[in-house]
Parts: structure tokens; sequence; C-alpha cells
RNA sequence: GGAGGGAUGCCGGAGCGGCCAAUCGGAGCAGACUGUAAAUCUGCCGCCCUAAGGGCUACGCAAGUUCGAAUCUUGCUCCCUCCA
């Protein structure tokens, strides 16, 4: 692995400005990465993702092998080359499909018997071939594989996912041979304070280069996430990387890095676009609503983005009612485009000190969907009552 | 001119005596999505009442039959197909 994988530049109370050193180049943290499970951020091309900022993506092993198959990839170069992307790769082990995909998966302690969800054929994934997987696609960071609880699962079962996860972790560490690749272990330890010390108490006697904290936002109330973050981010060491696994909603990108957290990956933005759920500053907005259907404004005017620099909400709107293929595009430019510029906000206003502030207005400005939704309805009962004479 | 078939909620289209405010699509109105089996999923969708629930108006129009009709009978209006 590489010397000085990770450079601590500047805290700010718990948040962190940094750098990650990779083959690929210097990442600066607070870090998001887009997720392109299959070798892409759905609707965009490589360049697009760059331009919009991202210098590290995240990839999956688990997706990859499936189709087109590792030595399909490592026959042509490497991902980096497959997918012509000459920024960093983060490659998940496929540990998260032990965890998504558990109907078709049995676990065992030497490995998870998968049964592929394209075609149902059986396949056999060891804490070994992960490791051996991912030095062959050649991705920048690579992670242990572990086994991530269900929010809900018993103690004694959260206990043994997590001692699974920590003898898997001291394998892919003996596994690992490769010089280019940083490998990350993964703190597990579902919802229990205890366990999660426990685990990170564990792994950091192991000395990776890089920590994930997994196993969160898998269902469980927000309340109960960040507390959680933050107490395992302070059992971490200060001159590692802590990379909060699977999380990437603005607000807790936010309180994550108000946690200590340093790097973020997070299916969420792309595939809310595509669902027609925008990020604004005030909070997210559904595209496809009557409200915008008229709209002659972009869908945030302060945005930079491409999408908000050209079109109006109104087109937009209309590309999603009428499922037009390009509105998928636009709406992932503009919400990966608004995640990039908030790290580097977020960056910025931790060099400078003043993150506590920036996060508090931006917190207090961000409406969640839900708040805003009991907004409008208030408003709409108080404008009832008005106009009955109430 | 003759012979058939049909008119159902915003639209398409089931239902063919009570379990029908009416299956199912679509449209519309909202919501969810957090290491991507996701261009996916969920709820609402005649009107009124705070919910359970209740009330009202409804299946072209009118009059009947019946304890009871979107469903049966008769007349009317309009539409479609075929033969002249």
């Amino acid at each position: 692995m590489p010397q000085n994988h990770f450079n601590l530049l500047k805290t700010c109370h718990n948040a962190r400005a940094g750098e990650l050193n990779t083959p690929h180049g210097k990442v600066p943290t607070p870090l998001f990465m887009p997720v392109g499970s299959q070798a892409t951020v759905k609707t965009l091309t490589p360049e697009d993702v760059k331009g919009l900022g991202f210098n590290m993506l995240l990839a999956n092993t688990y997706h990859l092998y499936l189709r087109p198959g590792i030595d399909v990839i490592k026959k042509l170069g490497g991902l980096h080359k497959f997918m012509v992307w000459d920024g960093a790769i983060l490659t998940d082990s496929g540990g998260y499909q032990v965890f998504s995909l558990s109907p078709l998966c049995k676990i065992t302690d030497d490995g998870a018997t998968f049964r592929s969800h394209i075609d149902g054929s059986e396949h056999f994934l060891t804490p070994e071939l992960a490791v051996k997987y991912q030095e062959s696609l050649g991705a920048d960071v690579i992670m242990v594989l572990d086994e991530c609880s269900a929010y809900g699962d018993s103690k004694d079962k959260v206990r043994k996912a997590m001692e699974r996860t920590h003898r898997w972790a001291e394998r892919c560490l003996k596994a690992h041979k490769s010089k280019n690749q940083a490998l990350y272990a993964i703190v597990q330890g579902g919802m229990f304070p205890d366990l999660r010390q426990a685990s990170a108490e564990y792994l950091t006697k192991l000395d990776f280069p890089g920590y994930a904290i997994g196993g969160l936002s898998v269902g469980e109330p927000k309340e109960v996430t960040m507390p959680l973050v933050e107490q395992t981010a302070a059992l971490l060491p200060p001159d590692k990387p802590r990379y909060l696994m699977g999380v990437g909603a603005p607000e807790d990108l936010v309180a994550g890095v108000a946690r200590g957290i340093d790097i973020f990956d997070c299916a969420l933005p792309t595939r809310v676009a595509r669902n027609g759920a925008l990020f604004t500053r005030q909070g997210r907005v559904n595209i496809r609503r009557a409200t915008y259907s008229k709209m002659d404004k972009p869908i945030d005017p302060t945005c930079d983005c491409s999408t908000c620099r050209t079109f109006s909400a109104a087109y937009l709107n209309h590309l999603f009612r009428a499922e037009e293929l390009l509105a998928l595009r636009l709406a992932t430019i503009h919400n990966l485009r608004f995640i990039s510029n908030l790290m580097k906000d977020i960056r910025n206003a931790i060099l400078d000190g003043t993150f506590d502030v920036f996060a508090k207005d931006f917190l207090s400005g961000y409406k969640t969907t839900n708040e805003q939704t009991r907004v409008e309805q208030k408003e709409k009962w108080l404008k009832g009552r008005e106009n009955s004479g109430i």
C-alpha cells in the first residue's frame, strides 16, 4: 500500500479536511464517491462525472464478477481502462450484497454462497477471493468482505456477524498482496454501542490503512444512526481515513462530517434523481409535482449545474412525465453537482475553521421532504380554515 | 329501408338482480428510496363528515317489475357494424 495514504490537513472540532493519496491522484476529503456498481454511474459518462467535480468513485466486485466477469476486465487492462476512468476507484467487496441479496445467499465461516440474481447460478465468495478479485480489478482502495447485519437483528446474531467480519478481515489482510491498493476494514456491530466499540478496537489493532463504518442506514431511525457514527468514529485512529459506507443524503453528509467522517458513498443521490427527487439548498423537491409543470425557472436558480443553467423546471417536469430518458440524465447531473458543491463547501468551511457555522446554517435551511410536506399540509389546512371563515 | 351490437366514474374497459361507490389498466394527486437485483416501489383517486365508521348522489334519458336494479321489461335519444 502507498505510503501516506491519507494526510490530515486540518480539523474543526470533529470535522476533518485532508487528502487521500492514490495511484490515480490525490483526492480531497471530506469526499463523496458516486456509486457506479456496474462500472458506470448510471446515465453519465466518465467525462460527465469528472466535470461534476468527482475524482473518485465506487464500483462493485459482486456485480462485475457476475457480469462481465473479473477475468474479462483484467484481460482488458483493468477496471480503470475498461470503463475509461482515470480518477481513483474504490471497490466494494460484495459484502453489501450478502446483505441486500440475502434471500439468494447463504453464509458460513468459509464464505458466502450466492445465487446470481441474473441467472440463478451458484457462486462462492470468500474473503480471499474478494481480495483477489479486487486486486485483479485494480481499484485504488479495496474493501474487506464483511457481513452486514440488518436493523432489528438480535444482539446475538449481530455479534456473530461482527465476529465473522473480524475473522474475515484478518483473512483479507493476509491474502492482500498488491502494493498499489489500500485495503480498508469495516466496523460492524449493528445498533449496539458496546459491539461497535468492540469491533472498532479489534480492527484498529490490525492496523489497516483505512477504516469503514458499515451496517448503518439499513432502515434504522435517523436518531439512532448519528450517535453510533459519532461513537464509532471517535474510536478510530485519527491518522487514518474514516469511511461511512452507504450514507449520502445531504443532511447526513453534513452530520457525518461533523462527527469525524472523511469518506462517503451512496446510491441515494443518483437513484433518487432517476425517480424525480432533486436536491436544493431548501430541501428535496419532487420535480414531477404539478407545481413545477409551468415553472419557467430552473429547479434551483442558484445551482451552477448544466441542467439548471440550461433547462426550466417545467421542461424537466415534462421529461419525467413523458418518461423521456433525458430526464434521468439531467436529474442525475443536478443531484451529483449539488453533492459535489456541498462537499467542496464543507471542505472549505473546515479549512476556514467555520464548519460549525456552515453545518448549522445548512441544516436549518435544508428541510427533509417529510418536514416540507408537513409544513405544506399545515399551510393548506390553515388556508382552508381562513377561507371557510373560521 | 332491413338486421344486429352498444351506451358504466377524467379516459379505456370489466361487471350482467343483493357480497357494487362499482374488478383491472391508463391518466391525475402525493409519498418513499442511503456500501444500486431500482427509469423502482407505495398510498389516494364520486361528493360530504375528524378516524373507526357514517351520510348523500351515481352506471345515456324516462317509466316500470322487484323486498332489492349498473344488472330484468318497455319507450325514447345517441353511437357503431353488416345487408340494401
